[in-house]
RNA sequence: GGUCGGGUAGCUCAGUUGGAUAGAGCAACAGCCUUCUAAGCUGUGGGUCCUGGGUUCGAAUCCCAGCCCGAUCACCA
């Protein structure tokens, strides 16, 4: 922000004046003033102690006379040890306030055909079963990434990566043609990822009787599933699938299109979307052909029994196999061509895979992988890792039926939202799509924020017995907030009130109001910095922050009975441009605000 | 065992390149609607910032050692 940059100078300047001593703008620590003190902004002064040569106390009132009497900016300040506590003069806040509302992208850069390229890679599904509540988390956050990197001045391509061969999709089709007399989504009356899960789980239950009669024979675990005639099976219909045969393509596209039929669904309600969608189906082979180019060229190498593999004892990690034995490929096999596609299809300056924490030995491999077959990018890859979504008891397991499903989760959300609005009277008056649109966004706002405003990083407990919050720290009191806001505007502007463009600098105003346009006045520097850390959550807390702090303005002081024309005015300005930010940061976490709750 | 994360109030979480008396929300209790939306605001109680050392004017934050939890180290994806 410009005027800690002027102070910033101003202090530099002060302190060759004072003590003959030349100092950098980053030995300067000028920090936000805590709450519990007047002031706005705080010099530290302990590590100018050396120059001076004289106490805290009086180095920071030094400082603080040389300021007040130079820099305009300054109007008082206060020492607290030391301290230094600075106010700046309230014009300034009147002319910051008139430079946001005056700027339309809030001091976001936006992206131009020469930015660098990004391309975040989320999602990635298997084709064989719902998303879950951990792709909720998942898709949040990559899409939120990348509405980040946007204002952060980057080009983005979302890619997501669909799993759609494999023996676990062999198993449900398999169960689908024995036990599905021909059922399909329409004539079950279910989402299509939802009727291939529900044979997935059947096959693992036929699976599992056979398995347990096998043990009971005195097999082992291992020699059950590979003679069970269920398994031989499916490993018969995937050797069928990779030597292309008719009926089988036939049967594994048919229902691989319900499957994507059902997500683009889920996708669409969640509020995500792809720019390009890669299948493995399409990718694997690719991978194959740079590995055997690396075993010809020396990184790589085969061991008797034919399977590839790579050393990467040397870089501190262990070997890796690349190729198995019958020259199928596994999943490091794909991801390496996966990339290729990738960056023959696109000029990517950096590629980011949203990709959970479990996976971090992954990423660290193909990173070496990559590099070590010439891909430039290969080192910088970036791997977004997040933690888990857990339950109280836990991690969610599917056999146990603890999974948290996706629709249900947000049919769930959706359904607490419209409960709330009508015990609240919210939906009075409204037309029934009016009111629709509404709880969809509260109730999805809700869980987007409940999941966003904690530190991808970290694992996070979700308890399905207590609902998620619409009061305090959530999405619901963020968009409350604004539809109060947008309530206000609209009542000024039926009285007839035009707001100003420009405010007159003359007004005096509270310290609260200077504080909401500090504030305010952060927010471009609060979206650079959750662009360098890929941070939402730093997002949500911000926007938290400024709701909490606009809400007490909006119970202490009136803004349509306000007497004072210019105060009024400026109150009315005040809150347009705190409505702007609001959706603005809301927009970055794809949480959409409603004009009225 | 190796590697990588994490440990902050009863619970869920914030805490900026080290800075003032460690903050919110939930839950509990007590207040505030004749005035712009009470999904709000105000107050009370609640802490060994995992432990022990170190670095310094100053450590939840940095360094070292240890404890606990999680992930991972597959011819699964």
């Amino acid at each position: 922000m410009i005027i800690e940059q002027q102070i910033t100078t101003a202090i530099i300047n002060g302190i060759k004046c004072l003590y003959d001593a030349d100092v950098t703008a980053a030995q300067v620590q000028l920090q936000k003033t805590k709450k519990e003190f007047k002031g706005h902004l705080t010099l530290v002064v302990f590590p100018f102690l050396r120059i001076s040569k004289k106490s805290p106390e009086l180095t920071a009132q030094e400082i603080g006379d040389y300021l007040v009497k130079n820099e305009p900016s300054v109007a008082s300040f206060n020492v607290i040890k030391g301290f230094l506590n600075i106010t700046v003069a309230c014009q300034c806040w009147i002319e910051l306030l008139n430079g946001i509302n005056a700027d339309s992208h809030y001091g976001i850069v936006e992206p131009t055909d020469d930015s660098p390229l990004v391309m975040v890679e989320y999602s990635s599904p298997n084709t064989n079963k719902p998303l879950h509540l951990g792709h909720v988390r998942n898709n949040l956050l990559g899409y939120s990434l990348s509405e980040i990197l946007k204002a952060n001045g980057y080009r983005v391509v979302k890619t997501n990566i669909v799993n759609d061969r494999g023996i676990h999709i062999c198993k449900s089709m398999l169960a689908w043609q024995k036990w599905g007399n021909g059922i399909t989504p329409e004539t079950a009356g279910k989402k299509g990822d939802h009727l291939i899960g529900d044979f997935y789980v059947l096959f693992s239950n036929k699976l599992k009787e056979e398995t347990t009669a096998l043990e009971a024979k005195g097999l082992s675990k291992e020699e059950a599933e590979a003679q069970s005639p269920l398994m031989q099976e499916a490993r018969e219909m995937l050797r069928k699938w990779e030597a292309g045969d008719k009926d089988v393509r036939a049967l594994w596209e048919r229902m691989n299109n319900w499957v994507y039929a059902g997500f683009d669904e889920t996708y669409k309600r969640l509020g995500v979307n792809f720019d390009k969608i890669y299948y493995e189906s399409e990718t694997y082979l690719e991978g194959k052909k740079k590995v055997l180019e690396g075993l010809k060229s020396g990184i790589f190498y085969q061991r008797e029994d034919g399977s590839v593999w790579a050393d990467l004892r040397k870089e501190g990690l262990d070997e890796k196999l690349l190729l198995r034995s019958d020259g199928t490929s596994v999943y490091m096999t794909q991801d390496i061509g996966t990339a290729k596609l990738r960056f023959d299809d696109y000029p990517i300056n950096k590629m980011i895979y949203v990709v959970g924490n479990e996976q971090n030995y992954h990423f660290q491999v193909l990173s070496i992988l990559l590099d070590k077959l010439g891909f430039e990018f290969g080192k910088g890859l970036v791997h977004f890792s997040y933690g888990m979504v857990e339950l109280p008891e836990g991690k969610m397991k599917s056999r146990e039926g603890t999974v948290v499903d996706a629709d249900d989760l947000m049919d769930e959300m959706i359904n607490t939202a419209r409960e709330i609005s009508k015990e609240l009277g919210k939906l009075d008056g409204l037309s029934a799509g009016e009111a629709e649109n509404i709880v969809r966004m509260v109730g999805l706002g809700s869980l987007k924020y409940f999941i966003l405003k904690v530190d991808p990083r970290k694992n996070m407990t979700f308890n399905p017995k207590e609902s998620i919050d619409f009061n305090g720290n959530t999405g619901s009191f963020i968009q409350y907030t604004y539809a109060r806001i947008q309530s206000v505007l609209r009542k000024a502007a039926e009285l007839g009130i035009v707001l100003p463009e420009v405010l007159p600098t003359g007004i005096t105003i509270s310290e609260k109001e200077e504080n909401l346009i500090q504030m305010l006045a952060d927010y471009s520097a609060i979206v650079k910095e959750a662009g360098d850390s890929y941070s939402p959550a730093c997002i949500a807390n911000y926007v938290y922050d400024l709701v909490k702090e606009y809400n007490q303005f909006y119970h202490d002081y009136s803004i349509l009975h306000e007497q004072n024309e210019e105060l009024k005015q400026f109150r009315l300005l005040l809150s347009a441009n705190v409505g702007r930010i609001i959706k603005s940061g809301m927009s970055l976490l794809g949480i959409e605000v409603p004009e009225r709750m």
